[in-house]
DNA sequence: AGAGCATGCGCC
DNA sequence: AAAAGGCGCATGCTCT
């Protein structure tokens, strides 16, 4: 092996279904010395080194082979995913074979044949790629951040999160009572449904039925125009405090219920119940990442005690404290807010230094600069942050006009927001106009949070290599869970967070922002804070 | 019967 | 009918 050589290009292109695999060396938009292996045998092929840059069509196809195969891989290029990223930054001329090569999905890849032509097409798309990318450090950046995120994703879901089918059950009759035999609702909903009925003299009611129920309560003098919780609150019937209890319970069930984890959790090959989620890396415009199915991102509280790390193992739990106004304090160069969170708790920051009054309001307030609110307290104590945080208030507030004005807005470091839809140039077109501006004031805010997330688990991911037995097991926007033999799960704490401290610097360079993450290493995911 | 929308609510 | 960004999903319900 000549180990001085330069950083080496290596296409991976599947086929016949991952059974064989084609590996070639891409440079100039040429591959060179393609070789065929069988799956199993892919890891012999030296070029395949740590170092080297593996680049595929798309990881979900390519990186199983690789990983099953036992490849160590530490840097990557997603074409797919960057392809999408680079039309959307405009950097790219809109070219037909970019326009072809988006259309190539993974089943197309394995029905190709094992020749030379989709690496040479992966070399020429790398190519373009890297020239549409240029001396454009941030594009460079979120290339890599991006990629190494899809790969993670692929590892996430092979891996899958611990998950205890009886502390589940347990948790599900302790909120909803004891599970129906057959089909039916569960005890206490079926009491709570009861309730209901009786209180507004309906014996047949559906409360699952908005439009029954709706018909119900205005038919006993409940005047509401909808069924929605918060305006159920303000009213004073005796059918409104078991129909709002009975919703809260019906979507727990639905949602998380008995139904849910018969279709997600899987036993695997070493006897582990896991939940299978399907991560979509990019699935949301900002760049956060979506999932296929599970609705793993939005695992209710009252269940997450059913995610117990496995025998002999601990979770080490981490969630990165305030990371929108940190991400805005970095992206607008404001100093003063970057002091402010220089410690754990930024929202405490702003009333110990006497910008608003309570923990309460740095919290509104700063959602309303995040969001764009208008009325109400966030709106009251708005003007407040202004004055203290002017460079951050202009950032958003920048974004917030450019949306409004049809231009498309990036984050730090370069995605940019979807083309605007139209509008007219009246009234409802002026309410679209300001709503698109809240959406694009906000894209550079939870998108620069999200660069700062990819990096992340790209070094949390690189921190636990070497522990053997941890995992990175969950990913949550601002949040993630190593499983990790007990003995080092202390070790892993730390590493998590000082994977976050080099995201920070790998973003924003020498600027004064820290990204502090709370850890809790427990027996399961609901003892976590 | 199936597609697609609306409602409502959980998560960040 | 929500005020304020991004989602996914179950259910009901209407339209075809």
């Amino acid at each position: 092996m000549d180990v001085d050589a330069g950083p080496l290009d290596v296409g991976v292109v599947p086929f016949d279904r991952g059974a064989r695999v084609a590996v070639a060396a891409l440079a100039g938009g040429k591959a060179a010395d393609a070789r065929i292996h069988a799956a199993a045998d892919v890891a012999a092929d030296e070029r395949l080194r740590p170092g080297a840059r593996i680049v595929w069509q798309d990881a979900k196809s390519a990186a199983p082979v690789l990983l099953d195969a036992g490849v160590p891989i530490d840097r990557v290029r997603d074409v797919r995913l960057v392809h999408r990223i680079l039309v959307e930054a405009r950097s790219l001329p809109l070219e037909e074979r970019w326009a072809r090569s988006l259309r190539t999905d993974a089943e197309a890849l394995f029905s190709l044949a094992p020749e030379a032509e989709p690496l040479d097409a992966l070399a020429e798309q790398l190519r373009l790629q890297d020239a549409a990318i240029g001396d454009d450090a941030g594009l460079a950046m979120l290339a890599g951040a991006e990629s190494m995120g899809a790969l993670v994703a692929v590892e996430l879901g092979r891996e899958g999160l611990p998950f205890d089918p009886a502390r589940h059950d347990a948790l599900l009759e302790d909120a909803l009572g004891e599970r129906p035999t057959a089909t039916g609702r569960p005890r206490r909903m079926e009491a709570l449904a009861a309730e209901v009925r009786s209180a507004l003299g309906d014996a047949s009611l559906n409360p699952d039925s908005p439009q029954e129920v709706l018909r119900a309560l205005r038919r006993a003098g409940v005047d509401v125009a909808s069924t929605a919780r918060w305006e159920l609150r303000e009213q004073d019937h005796p059918a409104i405090e078991p129909l709002i209890a009975y919703k809260r319970m019906a979507r727990l069930h639905t949602a998380n219920g008995w139904a849910w984890a018969h279709r997600w959790a899987r036993v695997d090959d070493r006897g582990r119940c896991r939940l299978a989620i399907e991560y979509v890396p990019g699935g949301v415009v900002t760049g956060r990442w979506a999932t296929e199915g599970s609705g793993a991102m939005q695992i209710a509280r009252q269940i997450r005690g059913a995610v117990a790390a496995e025998p002999g193992m601990r979770l080490v739990v981490a969630d990165a404290a305030q990371l929108e106004p940190r991400a805005l304090a970095a992206l607008a160069r404001d100093e003063a807010l970057a002091e402010a969170g220089r410690g754990a708790d930024l929202y405490q920051a702003l009333v110990d230094r006497g910008v608003v009054d309570t923990r309460t309001h740095a919290k509104l307030g700063m959602l309303g600069a995040l969001y764009g609110g208008t009325t109400g307290e966030s709106a009251v104590v708005l003007p407040r942050l202004a004055r203290a945080y002017p460079r951050a208030m202009a950032a958003v507030e920048g974004a917030a006009r450019a949306g409004e004005r049809r231009e498309r807005v990036r984050t730090w470091l370069g995605r940019a927001s979807p083309e605007p839809p139209r509008w007219r140039d009246d009234e409802r077109g002026g309410r679209q106009a300001r709503a698109w501006g809240r959406f694009t004031r906000n894209f550079v805010v939870q998108g620069t949070a999200a660069e700062w997330a990819l990096a992340w688990m790209a070094g949390v991911r690189r921190a636990i290599r070497d522990v053997d037995g941890a995992a990175l097991v969950c990913f949550l926007h601002d949040e993630v869970i190593v499983q990790a033999p007990a003995e080092r799960a202390a070790e892993v704490a730390e590493a998590v967070q000082e994977a976050a401290a080099l995201a920070g610097r790998t973003l924003f360079g020498a600027f004064p922002i820290e990204f502090p993450v709370q850890t809790a290493v427990v027996g399961d995911w609901g003892q976590a804070k």
